[in-house]
RNA sequence: GGCGCAUUCGUCUAGCGGCCUAGGAUGCCACCCUCUCAAGGUGGAGAUCACGGGUUCGAAUCCCGUAUGCGCUACCA
């Protein structure tokens, strides 16, 4: 029943209506991964049974973010599968052909009343302190054989029982006993008067009729799940392992939600998040594998991640956390694989073509190493990198001047290394340092009022890669026009004080 | 209201009766390294294990209450 090394068969089956979620995301990579583990399949499938929710694009949006995470899958829309259709609203005659049987045996039932009559009822009843109305099957003042003699529509209800328990065998957190009499749950809708099925009957149906071994949803449907149970008790069905999973939260607390802060998955990857942070950060929410090891491969995780060692309480998602995760990812990755990443943000950026060439290419995976280790998301490569494409147009003079060191002393350092660095005929690391560091000394000046005044004439800002490399990489003869340029703009200042 | 789920450092977590004066990670602070920023190294602060009873020689770990948070209570999923 649980840790079985046979094949599982997981899903993810959302309806489109919007985007794929941080939190949602979370319990869609549980499912891969145990499909994953186990060498079974992970299934993708379209519940769109709610004709008023359907939002265009949105199922086109939800296929691209599993892409772009890299979840695929083996049965679902553009792969097809033994299974197919997988969406649903094309699924139809499947579950009427069931709700039939369960007509047929007698748990299920017609009712004509409508939701306006029910609210009516009830209101009614709660008036004269009565509980709500659990069954609809044989109401004062609702004529079923008159209105079915009459055509209207009617709904398909599931008859529940009213004695005895029903047991939800969640793998994470034990038996759950529902004892039936105190349920207070009205009979649920299986199939809507406009013929189309309920999340109840859909998922069900499809979760048997796809083989589903299972189950692994958010923890608020741990309330509803009699429902289900007694879809499959009715049936005759064995039913999955059904794993109910913790929800994530946000940074108040309180659950994600697009109100909360919960974002869209792409929205992530387009702020230079890399997908295999974002998967190892996110299984680490609600799963460990021991009481040390964060950083995984997605390789190991496969072969590490088990059901059984998810904890039923909810987690707080951490965007700081995340963004470590990413660094230790980039730091980590191969450079010629990173140029290929970058390129686009510095695209975007407008520091190299839309469609980069060979030497743009090249020259940023010249530059690259020079900023890697600096990296924590891909999105902060185009200002770490400017400068080497841009000359800096202007300088802050209150910057250009390093602390406890006079106008004066700058311009003498800009000049000086200008003239010794201009006499260089190996332009290298150990060379500029070598020159540098005589010129320092020759000055009486404290390294780092040097250097940071070098800095940002080269750079025109404070914080930058190691001084020399920045040297070497800009080159000899840009190095020289940006220290002139900045003794330039430094010059009149001494005039006027 | 009813039913249900959850509860260990700010946050993510380890822990499944003695190894816990509660471990790791992140964040924070300090120091080291150092031309800046990161990275890296070292150290530190940070949890009376929600609270109260019990069981036991012994409880974060088992049982029962209480509190708090959350979920469900739709012809939404």
């Amino acid at each position: 029943m649980t840790d079985l090394p046979t094949p599982a068969r997981t899903r993810f089956a959302p309806s489109p209506t919007g985007f794929v979620h941080i939190g949602s995301l979370r319990t869609v990579l549980f499912s891969w991964l145990w499909a994953r583990h186990t060498g079974g399949q992970f299934l993708l499938r379209i519940e769109d049974t709610d004709r008023k929710r359907y939002v265009p694009g949105a199922e086109e949006q939800l296929i691209a973010s599993l892409q772009a995470i890299g979840m695929q899958w083996d049965e679902g829309p553009l792969v097809g599968g033994p299974h197919a259709p997988y969406h649903q609203s094309q699924r139809l005659e499947i579950y009427q052909r069931y709700a039939a049987e369960l007509e047929a045996k007698g748990v299920a039932y017609r009712s004509y009343i409508r939701g306006d009559e029910i609210e009516q009822l009830n209101q009614e009843r709660v008036e004269r302190g009565e509980p709500k109305l659990l069954s609809f099957r044989d109401l004062p003042g609702i004529d079923n054989a008159a209105r079915a003699a009459a055509g209207e529509p009617y709904t398909l209800r599931l008859a529940m029982r009213t004695s005895g328990q029903t047991v939800l065998n969640d793998l994470i957190r034990g038996p759950i006993v529902f004892e039936n009499a105190t349920l207070g749950m009205p009979d649920p809708v299986l199939i809507k008067s406009d013929g189309f099925p309920t999340y109840a009957m859909a998922a069900m149906v499809d979760d048997h009729e796809m083989a589903i071994t299972h189950v692994l949803r958010g923890d608020e449907w741990i309330s509803t799940s009699p429902i289900h149970i007694q879809i499959y008790e009715a049936f005759g069905w064995q039913q999955p392992v059904w794993i109910h999973v913790p929800i994530v939260l946000g940074n108040d607390g309180k659950r994600l939600s697009k109100r909360h802060g919960d974002t869209s998955i792409t929205e992530y990857l387009d702020a230079g998040f890399l997908p295999e942070a974002i998967i190892n950060y996110l299984v680490l929410i609600g799963w460990s594998y021991d009481d040390k090891t964060e950083i995984m491969t997605i390789q190991e995780l496969i072969e590490r991640f088990d059901l059984t060692r998810i904890r039923p309480s909810a987690g707080v998602f951490d965007r700081e956390k995340l963004l470590h995760f990413n660094g230790v990812y980039l730091r980590a990755m191969a450079p010629e694989v990173l140029v290929q990443r970058i390129a686009p943000y510095l695209s975007r950026a407008g520091i190299i073509s839309a469609a980069p060439t060979e030497a743009e290419l090249a020259r940023v995976a010249q530059l690259l190493p020079l900023v890697q280790e600096r990296l924590k998301l891909l999105s902060e490569a185009p200002e770490t990198l400017d400068f080497f494409f841009v000359r800096p147009q202007s300088y802050d003079l209150g910057v250009l001047v390093p602390k406890k060191t006079e106008p004066a002393q700058v311009v003498q350092v800009l000049q000086a290394a200008h003239a010794a660095l201009g006499q260089l005929t190996s332009w290298d690391e150990a060379s500029t340092e070598a020159v540098l560091r005589q010129l320092t000394e020759d000055l009486g000046l404290k390294v780092g009022q040097v250097f940071m005044a070098l800095r940002v004439a080269a750079t025109g800002r404070t914080v930058s890669p190691g001084l020399f490399e920045t040297l070497v990489a800009l080159g000899q003869a840009e190095t020289l026009v940006r220290l002139s340029n900045a003794a330039t703009a430094l010059s009149p200042s001494l005039v006027v004080s």
